[in-house]
RNA sequence: GGCCCGUUGGUCAAGCGGUUAAGACACCGGCCUCUCACGCCGGUAACACCAGUUCGAUUCUGGUACGGGUCACCA
C-alpha cells in the first residue's frame, strides 16, 4: 500500500461519528414505498430518535438495470409525507458524505482490493457461462474457489490482458455466530457460505459488500432490515471481521403479510399482487398519520403501563419506541384494523383541516356545495374519504328507491302509514314561513307530540314513525349520513318538498 | 433439497414457570338515538402436535407438522 493510499484510507476513518446511536433507511431507487419499506424505515428511524442520534437517507443504486431517473426526489417526498425527516442524506449532505452509493464507486474498490491485501478476498476471471455449467451440474453448486489457486504471475497476466474479473471474498473454515435484536444468537456452518462475489465485473459494489462498507464508514450503530437478510449476516460479520472493524447492532423485522379482502388469502405483502402500497393507501383516502400508525403496530407493540394504547402520536412512538418489542413472526396487514384506526383520525380532525380533506370529494358530486354543512354530517362516519361521494350522492339527485323502504317493523310502519304521515307533514313543511333547521325541527315535533297525545304514548314512541318515511323520502335510501331534518335543511324547500310528493305519488 | 427463522382466538397482539390467558379489530347481543354511524354495556372465540425437564408448563429442551426466509456479477 502506497503512502497515498494510506491516507487515503485514514482520512475515511477519520470522518466516521462516533458516541451517538446512527441508523440509516437505505432504499433502492425504485421510486415506491411497500409497506414493509415504510415499517423498516419507521423502527429505523424510532430507534435514531428514541436514542437522540442521527437518522440517514442512503441511496443504493448499485444496481444499473433498475435505475429510476427522478428515484431522489420521490423517495425524499414519500419520507416527508410519513414525517420521517433524516438528519444526513443525498440532498442535504453530512459528515460522511456522499449519500449515494454510486457516487462512492472508488470507495468499494479501494475496500475490495485492501480486503485482497490482507488475505480475505481474491480475483476471480471466471465467465458467467462457466459458473452457469457449475449450476448445471449441481443447482446448488457452490463457487469452486477455481480461481484461488491462480499464481500471482497468471493473475498478472490476465490484468493486463484486460480480462474482467470480480473479487470475491475468501470464507474461512469454521462456524459463525452473530447476534440479533430481534432473533437473538444465530449461529451458522461456513460451509454454507459461498465466497461471495464483493465487486462486480463492471467495478460497482454487491449490495452486500456495500452495505458493510457504508454502514462502516458512516458510523452506523443498528443496522434495521428485513428478515429475508438474516440469511446473509454472517457474511456480514466475517467482512468485518477480516476488516477488523466492530461490528453493528442488528435488528431483522419479520416481513408484513396481507391479509387479502377479497380472497381471505395471506401472503407476503407485493406490488406484484396488486396489494397495497403506502402511496396507493393516501390514494384510498386514508391518512398518512393513521397508517403510519397503523404500521408501528404490525410487529412491534407497546409494554409497561401503555401496553394497551394503540393511538400513538409521532411524538408518542419515539418516546415509546423498543427495539426489544419487536416481534419476530411475520404480521399480516389488515385492512379492517387500517380502516379503525383511520375512522378515529379522521373524527379526531379539527373541524376545519377535515373540511379541507373533503372539499374535493364533496365537490366532486356537489359542486357548488357548501362543504363545512357536508363535512359536518359526514365527519363521524366516514372511515376513508373515498366514500365521500357515494356518500352524499342522493343529494344531487333522488335515487330510484323501493317503496319497501318505507316499511319499518321497529316503528311498525308499513306503505300506508308512512304515506298518511307524509300527506300530513307536506302541507305543514311547505307553509313553513323560514326554511332551516329549527323551524322545520318544530314542525315535525309539534306534529309527533299531537299525535303522540292522540295515542297517549310518550312521544320518543312515535318520533321513530314520523322521522323514518320523511327521511326515505327525502333521500330514496335507506342509511343517510344524517337525519331527516338535517337532509331537508341542506335540500331546501323546493326540493324537500317534491322529493315527498315523489314518495306519495310512489305510495299511491 | 441444505441451512436459518417462526407458530397464543378469523386478524393484530399481551404474557417472559403457578394468570379466571390482557387489550384492540371484526363478529353477535343490548342501551342510546330523528336513520345509519358514533358512544356505552355485555358476549362468542386462542396457547399447532408429541415427548422430556419440573411439584407445576403457553412460558424451558428435543422432535413432528405447518408457514416463512435464503442459497445470483438483485437488492
Amino acid at each position: 500500500m502506497t503512502e497515498l493510499e494510506k491516507n487515503w484510507f485514514e482520512e475515511k476513518e477519520a470522518r466516521i461519528p462516533h458516541n451517538e446511536v446512527r441508523t440509516r433507511f437505505a432504499p433502492s431507487p425504485t421510486g415506491y414505498m411497500h409497506i414493509g419499506n415504510l415499517r423498516t424505515a419507521l423502527y429505523t428511524y424510532l430507534i435514531a430518535r428514541h436514542a437522540g442520534g442521527k437518522f440517514i437517507l442512503r441511496i443504493e443504486d448499485t444496481d444499473q438495470k433498475r435505475l429510476v431517473s427522478d428515484a431522489i426526489a420521490v423517495i425524499k417526498r414519500t419520507m416527508d409525507s410519513c414525517g420521517l425527516d433524516y438528519d444526513e442524506g443525498p440532498d442535504v449532505g453530512g459528515p460522511v458524505a456522499p449519500y449515494v452509493q454510486t457516487e462512492r464507486r472508488d470507495y468499494y474498490k479501494k475496500y475490495a482490493e485492501l480486503l485482497i491485501e490482507k488475505g480475505h478476498a481474491y480475483r476471480c476471471f471466471c465467465s458467467e457461462e462457466r459458473l452457469a455449467s457449475l449450476h448445471e451440474t449441481d443447482a446448488n453448486a457452490k463457487y469452486d474457489r477455481h480461481c484461488l489457486s491462480l499464481s500471482p504471475e497468471e493473475i498478472q497476466q490476465k490484468l493486463d490482458a484486460g480480462e474482467p474479473y470480480v473479487i470475491r471474498q475468501l470464507i474461512p473454515d469454521g462456524s459463525t455466530t452473530f447476534s440479533d435484536q430481534v432473533y437473538g444468537e444465530i449461529t451458522v456452518d461456513n460451509k454454507e457460505i459461498e465466497d461471495q462475489i464483493l465487486l462486480k465485473s463492471d467495478g460497482l459494489p454487491t449490495y452486500n459488500f456495500a452495505n458493510v462498507i457504508d454502514d462502516h464508514l458512516m458510523g452506523i450503530t443498528h443496522v434495521v432490515r428485513g428478515s429475508e437478510y438474516l440469511s446473509s449476516s454472517p457474511k456480514y460479520n466475517l467482512l468485518y471481521e477480516a476488516f477488523g472493524w466492530d461490528i453493528p447492532e442488528y435488528v431483522h423485522c419479520a416481513p408484513v403479510m396481507y391479509n387479502d379482502p377479497a380472497t381471505g388469502e395471506v401472503r407476503k405483502m407485493s406490488k406484484r399482487c396488486g396489494d397495497p402500497s403506502y402511496e396507493d393507501l393516501l390514494n384510498q383516502g386514508y391518512l398518512s398519520e393513521a397508517v403510519v400508525n397503523y404500521v408501528a403496530l404490525l410487529g412491534w407493540s407497546p409494554t409497561g403501563d401503555i401496553a394497551e394504547q394503540e393511538i400513538f402520536s409521532k411524538k408518542e412512538l419515539i418516546d415509546a419506541f423498543d427495539i426489544s418489542a419487536i416481534s419476530k413472526s411475520p404480521s399480516a396487514f389488515d385492512t379492517e384494523k387500517l380502516n379503525h384506526f383511520n375512522s378515529i383520525y379522521m373524527k379526531a380532525l379539527p373541524a376545519e383541516e377535515f373540511c379541507a380533506l373533503a372539499e374535493p370529494f364533496v365537490h366532486s358530486v356537489l359542486p357548488g356545495a357548501d362543504v363545512a354543512e357536508i363535512a359536518a354530517l359526514v365527519q363521524s362516519r366516514v372511515t376513508v374519504l373515498t366514500e365521500i361521494p357515494d356518500m352524499i350522492r342522493f343529494f344531487r339527485e333522488l335515487p330510484e328507491y323501493s317503496t319497501e323502504l318505507f316499511c319499518n317493523k321497529k316503528n311498525k310502519l308499513d306503505g300506508v302509514q308512512s304515506k298518511k304521515i307524509l300527506e300530513d307533514l307536506e302541507p305543514m313543511l311547505e307553509a313553513l314561513p323560514k326554511w332551516d333547521a329549527e323551524s322545520i325541527h318544530d314542525t315535525i315535533y309539534a306534529y309527533a307530540e299531537k299525535l303522540a297525545e292522540a295515542e297517549g304514548v310518550k312521544l320518543n314512541k312515535v318520533l321513530g314513525r314520523v322521522m323514518w318515511p320523511l327521511r326515505i323520502a327525502v333521500s330514496g335510501q335507506s342509511v343517510t349520513p344524517g337525519g331527516a331534518i338535517e337532509i331537508c335543511t341542506i335540500l331546501g324547500r323546493h326540493e324537500s318538498i317534491e322529493r315527498i310528493n315523489i314518495a306519495m305519488g310512489k305510495l299511491a
